[in-house]
DNA sequence: CTGGCATGTCAACACGTGTTGGCCTACATT
DNA sequence: AATGTAGGCCAACACGTGTTGACATGCCAG
């Protein structure tokens, strides 16, 4: 069904210097950046948008590369194809912050807030969870981000560690879940409350779930 | 861009009889069951696990239609267009429960299992998920599906009338939240999660949402 | 028995998609 | 100044999609 070779001319290589990399010594200047960075750059921003609005299958190549001012080819050349643009567009970075610093019992607020934050500064966790729901590529995505990212941060500030997996996933659950219902579904009640709010309403849940007993 | 004209011989008539409607008396059997209804329901029932699988766009009319034993022009016959199949095979019943018999202690895990147990029962809900991530109109019907089933339900049962849109919205966050990382994203510590501490865990936090006097 | 209608199949249309290869242009090194 | 190469555009391919209309078949009423 699916045709998966790799593509013929990849020029996927990300930094690679544009002369020969052979050559023993290239002088001072170790890589110049390319002259295409700007373009590649228009292609992931554009790609973000258009896979945050429209999720995987809606957002087509050729509207990207209309929102960036290029051609479509284009964007094959530099991500070799549909699925490459969309990983390169998701390396997401959840940036959570750092948990030890901060005192046990303001751990559920801090998280809750960051992760507001998070949310409305760029549309990169809109688009993960739009594709993490229609592909089974974003959601394997998903997971590894939980488990690479949002795991080991309450690894450090979970009272029981044999227990830490379970509560990253109900935290998980109660962030995501907020997060689905006012960024994506737009539910009015979700999209009405402020940020304080938020954060007060969630904030105890979340930390209940980190640092209850087992019920 | 889109062509939204009706289609010509709709034929969507759910239960019409099937002789002329403007007959004085019918006789004695008032409507003869059609034929048809076994392919209807083949059809709605194929139509409600593709949504499921793979979300609005990735399920094809086709695919559905050979699910369903029968050739994808017949679905265009009996529900007008994928908007129209989609519509059919996602009209939702939450069956929510009636909590006004419920200990006001017990409300929060009485709706917590019971959405558990729904969720499970069929794919009905995953699908309606899919598509509310994916698509305009599946966000709309939830909306929908969370104003006139849910909202009421609660409203019943919330001492603050004024907040119940909010309470209601935080309920559907945490449950919401649990069944995108359960049953859509499959992350592992959710999954492996039993009924019975899911309930333990999320109760709670469903009763406080419910109850508990505005932080 | 006969005509009408519901049921169903087949083949095709028009369109949008991801993807490809050829060609032109401008820059930077030699 | 000559030239190789990266950057970019254009036109096209092959394919799958939703959708449509013409045609076959069988059931049921008259």
């Amino acid at each position: 069904m699916a045709d998966r070779r790799p593509p013929l001319t990849p020029d996927v290589d990300l930094d690679a210097p544009p002369v020969a990399a052979a050559a023993p010594d290239a002088g001072d200047h170790a890589r110049r950046p390319r002259r295409s960075a700007a373009t590649r750059a228009a292609i992931l921003a554009a790609a973000r948008d258009r896979f945050a609005a429209d999720g995987y299958e809606r957002a087509t190549i050729r509207a990207i590369a209309r929102d960036a001012g290029i051609d479509p080819s284009m964007v094959m050349r530099y991500y070799g194809n549909k699925e490459g643009l969309f990983a390169a567009a998701s390396e997401i970075d959840v940036r959570a912050p750092d948990l030890a610093q901060v005192p046990s019992g303001e751990v559920g607020a801090r998280l809750v807030r960051h992760f507001i934050e998070r949310w409305e500064g760029d549309e990169t966790l809109t688009a993960m969870m739009r594709v993490g729901v229609t592909n089974t590529a974003g959601a394997e995505r998903m997971r590894g981000i939980f488990a690479e990212q949002i795991r080991p941060v309450l690894d450090t500030v979970c009272p029981v560690p044999e227990e830490a997996a379970t509560r990253a996933a109900l935290i998980a659950s109660q962030i995501l879940g907020m997060a689905l219902c006012r960024y994506v579904l737009h539910m009015p009640p979700a999209v009405a409350l402020t940020h304080d709010e938020l954060v007060a309403w969630l904030a105890p849940t979340v930390q209940r779930y980190l640092t209850a007993q087992r019920p």
